[in-house]
DNA sequence: ACAACTTACGTTACCCGTAACGATT
DNA sequence: AATCGTTACGGGTAACGTAAGTTGT
């Protein structure tokens, strides 16, 4: 009734696709690298990025001859797509049709995290999606991270924190480990054990992949003792299953294997101090906007629990049976 | 050469359009409603919002009969949608071709504004946006609020501020007025002089839809004073006019009016307590999330300043044209 | 009957991929 | 020669508007 207010107003458009193709350009560096990137041709992302100059009214990129390079109206560029691709990656996790997510994410655990929720974690993506399929891949720490760094791996559970523009860090709960050995090995009784105490035994530990060797091996270093490193494996329970034969002795979640100090099978030593505490994190590239990725991870933590027994855990009572008399 | 790093993964996808109509068919309540504002039919609109369903995978609307109901999942949409609109207008007016806005603004003023730097404000528009029309409209502050309101206005600058989530309210500087009366007028020559001082003296004020007439009534509240407002003029050049002819007193800018009092037209009266000072802003309704307005906000508050002479103030020597002893 | 949403349908326009070309190292 | 960006062309599809159909008030 009063007229003019639906006048037609128009300021120039433009599409998250654009946004899209020119944030990864100008990450990348080049046309060809964000197609492929983006599952597109190099021309369909050529022009993509051409109408988002239209938009701009001014050349985002100066094509040198091999390089693209941003002009300052591509870097301001650039800052707004990145706001918009995290929105848009906020928005398509917790708005999408759960079983829109299809492909594959790759994730990296330790072993303990395979050992008690990593089960669970897949069981509820295979749950709520089921177009989703999670490839689990277990191996030590350090070699997680030189996989996420190569792009191998989308995410990781792992000792932490990162520090690190690059990474997300997404706490995943925390444990401490503790000294055990065998309950046959004439180790201090049941009293107190200083640090020093140790040294007279071999320590079976995990490879230097393992981040949680790093981070002991500080542990040890505060003490003023050098690690006698003598057996290594990479498998968690057969470290536990070498320390219950009484070939050394080891640290061990007690979480984890507390079924097997109440059996009799390990003793846990009452060390001072204490080893720190393990906090564990979910790891992933900010820079990757994948919103499945973020999806598992926030299904992660809602589930990581390293007091669960994963269905790994079945294959335990195996390891107890060449000791029948444990029953 | 690791492989792996380009699988396709896809979760659905969604378009601004589309959260631009569902956004408007929340908030207006219709589809056809939507549609109008848009500029297209009300059957595109319905399918863009359809297209965000199948997106998330659930309806957002329960389709009454005659009224939409958002669902516990569309409410959710909406906050998504309105935050990707408000970032989706930073970039627009950050980045967007000036020459890509065009259209029609109106602009809502009070006379004063209009006096000072609104020329300025047009001036720096159709320099940096030539196809964009500012249409500007000088009136009272009450008016132009219930202006606002109705949808008349795009925005307003007018004292304030606002206290509304409705409103934004962007700072457009201040100013203090201060009396005035004709040299001619017996009123206490150079000494200080009291509110109840004014008490026997007409008041020339603008009309009551004046915010300021407002503001000033709350001042001689305070003093304990009722107003004696005889005679009111909507045009500010016109009240300094009156007072100068000695007809009554009134409140002036003096940053405006100024050169007057120094050619000795007018005579500034130090009355304490000095008038408060009136903080002026530009506003808008928040909802519209129009970047063109946005744009011509952010000009506006570049270019306010109330000490400046605009174009208007051509017409001032013809008002000291018969007073020409002046010069 | 009116006002709203839905559905159907024909047209349009846009977006993409292929392919040929040009430039640079 | 290899790689990257640009341009031109043709096909497919997705988005739009018109209009008819349906449903509640």
């Amino acid at each position: 009734m009063i007229g003019f207010s639906d006048l037609p107003r128009r300021s120039a458009m433009y599409t998250l696709k654009q946004m899209e193709a020119f944030y990864w350009s100008a990450v990348l560096g080049s046309f060809s690298a964000s197609a492929k990137k983006l599952h597109a041709s190099q021309s369909a992302i050529a022009k993509r990025v051409a109408e988002l100059e239209g938009f701009a009214g001014a050349p985002l990129f100066e094509r040198g001859a091999r390089v693209l390079t941003l002009t300052p109206r591509g870097r301001r560029m650039v800052e707004m797509a990145q706001e918009m691709l995290a929105l848009n990656a906020r928005i398509v996790q917790k708005m999408a049709a759960p079983d829109s997510f299809q492909g594959l994410v790759r994730l990296g655990a330790t072993e303990l995290v395979g050992l008690t929720w990593l089960a669970n974690l897949i069981d509820q993506t295979a749950r709520q999606h089921p177009q989703l399929q999670l490839m689990p891949d277990i191996d030590g720490g350090v070699t997680l991270y030189r996989r996420l760094e190569e792009g191998s791996l989308d995410v990781a559970i792992m000792p932490g924190p990162f520090w690190s523009y690059e990474y997300e860090s997404v706490p995943m709960g925390h444990i401490r480990n503790v000294w055990m050995a065998s309950p046959s090995l004439a180790l201090g009784g049941h009293g107190q054990l200083a640090p020093r105490d140790l040294l007279a035994y071999p320590v079976i530990t995990q490879p230097t992949n393992s981040a949680l060797t790093h981070l002991y091996d500080g542990w040890f270093a505060e003490q003023g003792l050098s690690v006698k490193r003598v057996l290594t494996c990479n498998s968690l329970g057969v470290v536990a299953q070498l320390t219950m034969l009484g070939l050394g002795i080891s640290y061990l979640p007690p979480s984890y294997f507390g079924p097997l100090v109440a059996a009799g099978h390990l003793r846990q030593l009452d060390v001072v101090p204490e080893l720190p505490q393990v906090h564990y994190y979910a790891v992933y590239k900010k820079a990757l906007f994948n919103p499945m990725v973020a999806r598992v991870v926030e299904l992660a933590s809602e589930v990581c629990d390293f007091n669960m027994r994963g269905s790994a855990m079945a294959g335990l009572p195996s390891l107890l049976a060449p000791r029948p008399e444990a029953q």
